[in-house]
DNA sequence: TTGTAAGCGTTATCAA
DNA sequence: TTGATAACGCTTACAA
């Protein structure tokens, strides 16, 4: 055999092709290259144009996105900040930001919070300094300084689920009050009326005060039509399992002959109540109803199945993408505000069975 | 009332300083203002030095990383390619990535494949057009040129989870091996005796393969320990929930006196067993016992709680960034290969309890 | 120690 | 229609 036992790769291409090389090798400007490349309505004698190609496609030359940002101010980058990668909503964020992007032929840069709100304006500094074109932001609004700032230097943001109190952006998210109504109305149905909103530490997010609102209002709507219906709200933090745990024991207490149940507030949250539904050997259904914000793929699995809130995520994503591309090619118009409904996944948790029947 | 009913945000300051401006600021010359920064050893005149500091802070400057990108060719990007976000295992990658390149003083640039092989190449070279330093690749990898490209133009890659085939890169991932035995070895122990392996589609994808293949081997190492054992593997598709409800059940047939067991070879594959075991209206431990790969918050909630192998996610995030980020400072080794061991947690789901008892 | 000037890969202005 | 040439914001020889 004649060939080297250690096979080494075809030599290294090593660096991209410039412009000037391609100029070179077609026998042309650079200036006439960059115009074949950005200006394709100015034509270009024929003869010359198919030389700049055949060199293009020679040296497989592609413009170089950095050389572009600086001299055009545009980077085709756009700055994701999100609080919590790990919170199954970012990511279906996230995932339909991402598309949309790729699809208009951005790229993301992802900045995550760890959900430490300090670092909200570490994140949008670094982004502005690459120079990405418009923010998408899912955090937690507290910082709200750092967000105004990158508007004021006239990069469009869009705000995703979270509202920053008084910022002038678009906003997109789910309708939080029609989603209480929603679970609320559902679980009345359904017949429980001792009711508990359990949310996260709700500190000024705004999805988590809208949600605590909302259901505050509700109770106090249905006041006719149910009468003895009652509600009361509930922080859980984490690792707190005895406050939770003794939060869903006074609801039943309460609850004396009705039928008590619980709305969570997101996905984080409802597993923190199935975790205490363990811990206290109580069922779905029998002994607490349920209704959760945020469908899951495991929900239907847990217990009779979890009756859910499912957000259009994806849906979400994509609109906040689309709004802030939308913004990019120039679109002028004040603040949008782009509410999306729920849709309630009614399943076993929240239909009453006899409490002692098997 | 002097105010303006409507509120205006003060004048925006625009653009962000340059290095000419604070040099302009401080009375010198750019390049001082670029050694201050770049050059803290070789010291200036204090006198100098404090100059620029204040000038510096004065303007708020902050240097434009694409012009630096552009004159050093170094960007402090790196390049992450994820064949799917709505993957738990890879978002858990992101997360740790995400941490150690911000700690680093890198910046992530994101690119979802949705689980389309084809985008890969696309998605390297659209990383590599903004001068990413280096990729960290958790790919399906059948692409392999694509990757190769990368390497060969000098830029460091570390696979995750999915090695490629043929290419020189450092690899970390789960002992796959190990995890296996581990899996088998406590369905083995728990008594269970007609084992499946159920898998996505191998299709070539490493993890897939390497479990597999450690499966069989694992089943035929035992045979002198356990004479009565029997192994098989199926490879489920999406949406082909007959296919797997027929696997099972001529598993359970295949069984006949013998307890039969599962190993599910990730998170998404577990669903499907779980929702097979709902449309059979079968109990894991009882009808079927189960040990799956990837713990997820949910596990110890479904039925009886499900047996899982954890996978060190946030340690593989954590060190494919490492080894990235020690190669873009210099390090020239032969590629590594790390391997973290998988530890089981045993729950219900892989404990045998009479068929017919409530 | 500091300043001048060239150049990284583009695009845009202005002549030709 | 095409080609020099000057930026964009920065770093780095080379001079001073």
């Amino acid at each position: 055999m004649s060939a080297s036992p250690i096979k080494r790769l075809p030599a290294l291409p090593a660096k991209r092709a410039t412009i000037a090389e391609v100029a070179l090798e077609a026998g042309v400007s650079k200036a006439t290259v960059s115009r074949f490349l950005n200006h394709r309505e100015r034509l270009l004698t024929p003869e010359i144009a198919t030389r700049v190609e055949i060199a293009i496609a020679a040296l497989a030359y592609s413009p170089s996105p950095m050389a572009q940002a600086l001299k055009r101010g545009r980077s085709r980058l756009i700055g994701l900040v999100v609080a919590d990668v790990t919170n199954p909503f970012s990511v279906a964020v996230l995932r339909g930001a991402e598309k949309a992007c790729q699809q208009a032929g951005y790229l993301l840069m992802l900045f995550n919070l760890g959900n430490d709100s300090r670092r909200e304006s570490e994140a949008i500094k670094a982004l502005t300094a690459y120079q990405v074109e418009g923010f998408i932001l899912n955090t937690l609004g507290r910082d709200a300084g750092a967000a105004a700032d990158a508007a004021r230097h006239g990069k469009p943001v869009v705000l995703v689920d979270r509202r920053h109190h008084d910022m002038q952006a678009d906003f997109v998210s789910l309708d939080n009050a029609g989603a209480v109504r929603l679970g609320v109305a559902h679980l009345l149905k359904a017949g429980y009326r001792e009711l508990l909103f359990v949310s996260e530490p709700i500190s000024g997010v705004s999805s988590r005060m809208e949600r605590e609102a909302a259901f505050r209002s509700v109770i106090g709507d249905s006041a006719a039509e149910a009468p003895d219906l009652h509600g009361n709200t509930f922080e859980s933090t984490e690792g707190d399992s005895d406050g939770l745990d003794q939060a869903l024991r006074s609801l039943r207490q309460r609850a004396q002959g009705r039928l008590p149940g619980v709305i969570s507030s997101n996905a984080v949250v409802t597993l923190r109540v199935v975790a205490a539904m363990a811990r206290l050997g109580w069922r779905f259904g029998a002994e607490l109803g349920l209704v959760g914000f945020d469908d899951t793929e495991w929900s239907p699995y847990i217990g009779p199945g979890l009756t859910t809130i499912a957000q259009p995520t994806d849906e979400l994503g994509r609109l906040a993408a689309g709004c802030l591309i939308e913004r990019l090619k120039g679109l002028d118009l004040p603040p949008r505000q782009i509410l999306l409904s729920g849709r309630l996944l009614a399943r076993g948790s929240s239909v009453p069975v006899a409490p002692e029947a098997n």
